[in-house]
DNA sequence: TTGTATGCGTTATCAA
DNA sequence: TTGATAACGCATACAA
């Protein structure tokens, strides 16, 4: 702490200039760069993080907005985010704005006040200001699992129609005809996204929509909850149901184990979202994982890859595959009377 | 974007050291202030942090190092600390380790080269000598949930022991000796202390230990399933279960409802942490609720506090009592025989 | 109360 | 290839 190129200068015999050098990897004398790097190691020297970013316009920092820190698909993405930059000596700012708009907006201004090089964004249109804002001073931004109309960014999306199509085919193919979907936000980007496919495959296999079947649980386990319930209280309830995200996944088989329904012989299921309980829950259940790692990555990429002032492509439009894993929730539909 | 200090003055008609005292709120003639005013909005005016740092050698952050992103518990405390320090306008750089010794050291160094203001560390003995070096070095240390021993430092933690006295002592109020407990990892310090609380319990009441009812489910769901399988094959299978943890209960749900046994009737249960689910799940659970919201308010404060220098009291050691909320998953030990 | 000048730890420019 | 020096944006000691 607090030795500076001017001491490892000075302990070396050479100027300051010098030693600046050797850190930024241009060459000089093979003689001064001994000298230079045994002074560095005796000192223990570190350079400073900070003069430098005063110097370079760089904070060498990276901004993560994420709508909560104890929404897991978010933090898992973020991990892997965390993972890629670091690589490359970057760090990271996460913050989370709880749902709440106003606090949405004063996190990016703080975010551009600290000088973040970046900012990774999981929000889309609630705040074009503040993107149009980020991209005017030339921060560039990575938008995932959302999308800003009207302002080009780069994002990073999940195949959204193309897993729910495959999904709800799955079942489909079962036999089933009456088939739910379990939805988040209505209106939300990713909820249409998924919606679409959803009501793509039924009309592809010219199946009637049911307006009936279409539910929102707000992406929370108590919405999953409750739209279950309310899908068995239907006068002629879904043989099966596709549940768009984890945490009403959650809720619903709550509700389920409490109906003693039973998987897959009164109801089959499949869903978004792989994580920890998913291995434990029993029948094991069938569903789409989002390649949580491949996302925070390809975000990560993309954002360095601007940082460094490389704009090629630009907009990118990441759309990632997902894959299907199989359990055991999906069956013909049998016993339909609970 | 870009306009210092210089331009204000300018534009002010005064010199910068003028406009830097307005900012940092020393007094000077009211008709300069008011111009120093005008022209901050003028031109939008921004202080920048980075430049403001390396002058004070103060960044303004705060280090965080959980364990893991997607550990639920830390980041839900996470949430409050961040809220308390972004009052005083600190953010903060989170970093998680993965359960990986090397990483959190890595980490560790990465906050002291960014020179971070304080550090909150959700670890304890895994690395006396990181601790050791930040405190040498005068940046403040505060421990969530851990303690390190040889190393005097403030921390947060809950009340384990008591805490887990009362729940078990709640279970043998309601007729039940045979008390089983799902803990942590065997050695951790949270895991210790929790046991610590049941057995001295079970004492109080001169119900005799039984080893075969004390299991380790390493805090994942995975594991509290095992443990709950496993402690259903013991000759004499416990009345009750304890079990110290957010994901091991559900994982000892899952057993549960797989198993079909009925709460509380075959079984009762009393655990840890409330969450999401917990409001979804029936019959509701009785639980130990630990306040996150205070801990990480006051993990927030105090270190706050020693970032000004107030070294009062130090080393603080806050135990912060937690609140039991009556559920529905108790009852006399009736049905034993599953 | 204010202005000026210097320094915080770096990098970049310019001579040498 | 190197050294000296001027920035970067801000805070502060000192002088006025």
């Amino acid at each position: 702490m607090g030795t500076t190129m001017k001491d490892v200068a000075r302990h070396a015999g050479v100027s300051v200039g010098t030693v600046s050098r050797y850190i930024n990897g241009y060459r000089l004398k093979e003689i001064n760069m001994k000298k230079v790097k045994m002074a560095i190691e005796e000192l223990g020297f570190k350079e400073n993080i900070i003069a430098k970013g005063l110097k370079n316009k760089r904070s060498m920092t990276i901004g993560v907005v994420i709508a909560s820190l104890t929404d897991i698909f978010s933090t898992t993405i973020v991990t892997s985010l965390e993972k890629t930059i670091e690589k490359e000596n970057y760090s990271m700012m996460l913050c989370d704005y709880n749902c709440n708009l106003d606090r949405l907006h004063r996190k990016i201004m703080f975010l551009q006040d600290r000088m973040v090089d970046g900012v990774v964004l999981f929000a889309g249109n609630e705040n074009k200001e503040d993107v149009r804002r980020l991209m005017n001073n030339e921060i560039p931004v990575v938008v995932i699992d959302s999308n800003i109309e009207g302002i080009e960014t780069d994002r990073v999306n999940v195949d959204n129609v193309g897993a729910s199509f495959r999904a709800t085919e799955k079942l489909i193919h079962s036999g089933h005809e009456r088939i739910a979907v379990i939805n988040g936000t209505k209106g939300d980007f990713i909820a249409e996204e998924r919606l679409q496919g959803y009501i793509s495959a039924l009309n592809t296999y010219d199946i009637t929509i049911n307006d009936e079947y279409i539910r929102y649980g707000n992406y929370s386990s108590i919405g999953g909850y409750n739209c279950l319930m309310e899908l068995l209280e239907c006068k002629s309830p879904p043989t099966s149901v596709f549940i768009t995200n984890y945490y009403m996944t959650i809720g619903a088989i709550t509700a389920i184990n409490e109906l003693d329904i039973k998987i897959p012989r009164h109801l089959s299921l499949i869903c978004f979202d792989r994580f920890e309980i998913m291995d434990v829950i029993k029948p094991s259940l069938t569903f789409i994982e989002q390649p949580t790692d491949r996302i925070g990555e390809m975000a990560g990429r993309i954002l360095l890859k601007r940082i460094k002032g490389d704009m090629s492509q630009f907009p990118m439009d990441m759309r990632i595959n997902t894959r299907m894993v199989m359990g055991k929730s999906i069956a013909p539909p049998g016993v339909t009377d609970h």
